[in-house]
DNA sequence: TGCATGGCGCCGG
DNA sequence: ACCGGCGCCATGC
């Protein structure tokens, strides 16, 4: 079974955003007989070259299924993200889907979705809500590895003592985007 | 299997 | 406020 996503990118106040996307994929067609699912599903979501590069060659490394990316932009992931930087939308539409990860990965990302917009949790915290309590130091590791920036908001894991921390889009995108988070 | 490597936490100085 | 040092634990080589 061949599967097909779509890339593109846009520029922003935050740089040039690289995103791969598709609007069904494989459970569901077998799950619904093929039936497609209008939902945006979004694979990938980064204002770095480099960590899209590196995500096009793991995906050239799959065997079965075969993914095929083809370009094509999306209307909504466009929007959406101009919407949020703009501070006029706080929660995104498009579902992630996660094609490489472990399970502590797939746990920290899953509970950092559940950081609500404007607020922040530190490493710590969220290791204890994944279920990986004593494990912050490997979760920040995780949160590295993050394949959909702002859809699993991980600019909003920041230190117990309350610095910054880290941020694989630049840490002063990290601090932009807490603070466009604020109320005026 | 072992060991170095991280988007960290905590304590001292 | 800013180190250094040690402890932490899942991964990758």
């Amino acid at each position: 079974m061949k599967v097909t996503l779509y890339s593109s990118s846009f520029n922003t106040a935050i740089g040039c955003i690289y995103y791969i996307w598709g609007n069904y994929f494989q459970d569901d067609m077998q799950k619904t007989g093929a039936a497609v699912n209008q939902e945006i599903k979004i694979y990938f979501l980064s204002n770095t070259p480099d960590s899209y590069n590196s995500f096009i060659e793991r995906l050239g490394g799959i065997k079965a299924p075969e993914y095929k990316i083809a370009d094509k932009s999306s209307r909504t992931v466009e929007s959406e993200v101009k919407a949020y930087l703009e501070k006029k939308l706080k929660d995104f539409s498009m579902v992630p889907v996660f094609l490489f990860s472990s399970a502590i990965q797939q746990k920290v990302w899953e509970a950092a979705m559940k950081i609500p917009y404007g607020k922040v949790a530190s490493y710590k915290e969220l290791a204890e809500s994944a279920g990986f309590s004593g494990a912050w130091r490997a979760v920040g590791t995780a949160l590295g590895k993050n394949p959909v920036m702002l859809i699993v908001p991980c600019h909003r894991v920041i230190k117990s003592d309350g610095s910054i921390g880290h941020f694989g889009g630049g840490e002063n995108v990290k601090e932009l985007l807490l603070g466009l988070e604020q109320p005026d």
